[in-house]
DNA sequence: CGTTGTGTTGAGCCGAATCAACCCCGGTGG
DNA sequence: CCACCGGGGTTGATTCGGCTCAACACAACG
């Protein structure tokens, strides 16, 4: 069920996979061009619909453009873990192995709207678009990043830790494309999708909310998140942020003779 | 320090690694014979020993033959994060990204040996080996795969369905290189390194295996793993382990209108 | 022979899960 | 207009899995 009634071209908005791309190193306009082009062949998703599956679709490259998204991986008997979280501005199915038997599934969050990456995405291993190949990497190694603190996150953090770097990725993720500022940004979820996110149970989630709000460190209203004190949020958070690439003056590797 | 004495050629087993390939498409002889011509050009680590880190070398791809490495975070407070282990048959640093920034490095478990595999990704890259390229993006992509399933253990399983699955990826690993059989196979890890994958503590990862042992489900005998009870393990860890690729009776996604 | 690292065990505590209400709010339909 | 309903958020009571602290056993090693 594609648009409803022809839009000027002009209002179809791309704004954060364009500002994204070029935070990557693709800011060669003929490039964007190729993104561009297919900027009006748009897909919207309601909330729950399944994007990319275990099931169908071998490869369908994406932008999204618009909404929340979740790659995640569901258990047998009901549990499931969140991955990461697909923003506006994300893309999916660039990997030519994506969601191959891998055991996930992207799932919108929120409704989502995203348009075809197809031709960008072959320009890019053609390598008529070098700059858009260079971005595409280094994106995808960016998401392997997040992955990480993710993992660190469920492992060796606690639920308190957890929320708060949880947050501060979320705020640096989104103004990178141009959604909030330095401390508010949306938060379309909810505490269930936290959970499943964050490895911990709603209720948890939910009195961990509170005790961040009880120590003015955030506040949440109606789908917007606000950092009181980013800088007390990093101190709890425990461990550099994935953006901020430190030396780690960390403890020496023990070296047995 | 590098090789002590002279040997015959013969006598330098590449085993794992040729397996390993093998077992991941890379099946050409003349490829092979790509991997085998770098295989005096050994490497050795004392355990400890950092292998690739956050510090220095750009790139240094190399193949593990024998001994465990793992890949790891380190918190600043000495907790720490195992992301994987690096089992013999594996390779590292042939991902241009690896390690640059990420915040994580590999560490020597046990004593490691190494060689050196550039030319080998070299002709991958050049298209000179496209048995090895296409052997090295599978075993990436089930690299990754591995993590997520590290992830699902540590944000929605217990520490008994944790380390039962753990144990299982590890056999199934391990078998492919030619590592024990069905059953038993080497488990040179201390209870402490279990228990910074499993994000546990190590008193608790002790209390698990001794409550799998009870269970008749494993025996563990100087650093030797048997499962007893393979079919009984996969049961309760709960959910499909990676190398079966189900088509997921899963739950339904919920379609809202 | 002490030392050090690893495994084992007990006691007690605490973080987080579970169970169970209850509230609020936005539908939706009588 | 109101009664009903369902989803999300909030709260309390209680349980429990896992952590911490502490001691001890054992083997390898210098």
């Amino acid at each position: 069920m594609p648009n409803r009634f022809k839009p000027r071209l002009a209002a179809w908005p791309i704004d954060p996979v364009l500002r994204r791309l070029r935070a990557f190193g693709a800011s060669l306009e003929p490039e964007l061009a190729l993104v561009r082009a297919a900027a009006d062949r748009r897909f919207r998703h309601g909330p729950g619909e399944e994007l990319l599956g275990l099931g169908a679709s071998p490869r369908r490259p994406r932008f999204v453009v618009a909404g929340w998204a979740a790659c995640q991986r569901a258990l047998p008997d009901g549990r499931r873990q969140i991955l990461r979280f697909i923003l506006p501005g994300d893309a999916m199915g660039l990997a030519p192995k994506s969601a191959r038997g891998a055991g996930w599934s992207i799932v919108a969050m929120t409704a989502v709207e995203t348009f075809d990456a197809e031709p960008a995405l072959e320009a890019a291993e053609s390598g008529a678009a070098p700059g858009l190949a260079a971005a595409f990497a280094a994106m995808a190694a960016k998401d392997e990043e997040l992955l990480i603190d993710h993992m660190v996150r469920l492992g060796r953090q606690t639920a308190y830790e957890r929320v708060a770097h949880f947050l501060l990725e979320l705020q640096r993720r989104l103004q990178l494309v141009g959604l909030g500022d330095s401390q508010r940004f949306p938060l379309p979820l909810t505490q269930e999708m936290l959970a499943d996110a964050l490895g911990l149970s709603i209720v948890h989630v939910n009195r961990t909310l509170q005790q961040l709000r009880r120590d003015r460190l955030i506040e949440l209203r109606s789908g917007v998140a606000i950092l009181l004190d980013p800088p007390a949020l990093n101190r709890v958070s425990g461990y550099a942020a994935a953006s901020s690439f430190r030396p780690a003056s960390a403890t020496a590797a023990p070296q047995p003779a």
